[in-house]
DNA sequence: TTTGAAAGTGAAATTCGTTTTCATTTAGGG
DNA sequence: CCCTAAATGAAAACGAATTTCACTTTCAAA
């Protein structure tokens, strides 16, 4: 157990949720500006080896680290300020498996994702659209001229 | 409508689902050396943006490209071969649908993923281990040295 | 037809997150 | 202490996705 190495579980452990590297490699710098990329990145992957993270895979290009909870839990992730936050998927987790029994397929992971948009922005999304409906109004008679 | 996109588009239809850009690249340039990448890999975003295809991303870092249809479905995906095969998920949708309606987060799109092994994998695997034991047993006395 | 603007194409380059390499340092058991 | 295996950090390599740019093609209007 290197001191590099505490910091970094520590560090990944004081965050929240569903962290990408870049994530932990910016705590960790906060507290010492000499450990390198690939140290934070190799200790990730060894918590998810030692059972105690797992990677998160949304489709937007980056691996997210996750703590590894007793409750399965399902995503939400806002596409637009790319948050993740978690539900509860006990049922849901329960019918994949009852479903998946009756085929040759094995299963292992049960992944449930609700992509959308937060409340948040679903708000800002709002209120743009409200200000550029004004924007369009005073626009409009230059409109005629263009198909 | 290029005579190259025609191309692309009819390949990827003859294709079956979940295709990479790669297996459409391949499939094009059976009929045509002269295409490029990434007009097959422009093309595939163009067909999802007309609502013909969606990107399926899996987690192993290649998207992939499937047919939109009416039925809802999710995907079992062997972590050994690679495979996707798809099920019906009607009944959970509604229930994720459910679910999220008593919170202030606004769905779009819901996603539904078993990985695993598929028959064939794990057939493959069950050989595997009892040739696996076969060898183990003849190494056994040499086993005794190490730790 | 001809033509010009807009759209499409292909090769190559770029981006970006992930992963590996390698020389050096460190932990920790003997 | 000392030695070896493991860990570290900088940089390079990697792979897939995406963009750039010079050139070509489409298509609708003249």
């Amino acid at each position: 157990m290197t001191p590099q190495r505490e910091l970094i579980f520590r560090s990944f452990f004081e965050l929240g949720r569903h962290v990408s590297v870049d994530d932990v490699y910016d705590k960790v710098r906060e507290r010492d500006r000499s450990i390198g990329y690939s140290t934070v990145w190799r200790n990730l992957k060894l918590i998810c080896q030692v059972g105690l993270a797992e990677e998160v895979s949304l489709g937007d290009g980056v691996t997210r680290y996750d703590r590894v909870t007793k409750v399965p839990h399902g995503h939400y992730y806002c596409t637009v300020c790319k948050s993740v936050t978690e539900f509860n998927v006990d049922n849901i987790v329960g019918a994949l498996a009852e479903h998946a029994r009756g085929t040759d397929f094995h299963p292992d992971v049960f992944k449930v994702e609700i992509q959308g948009v937060c409340k948040n922005c679903f708000e800002k999304q709002q209120a743009d659209k409200a200000a550029q409906s004004e924007v369009s109004k005073s626009n409009r008679p230059s409109k005629e001229i263009h198909q």
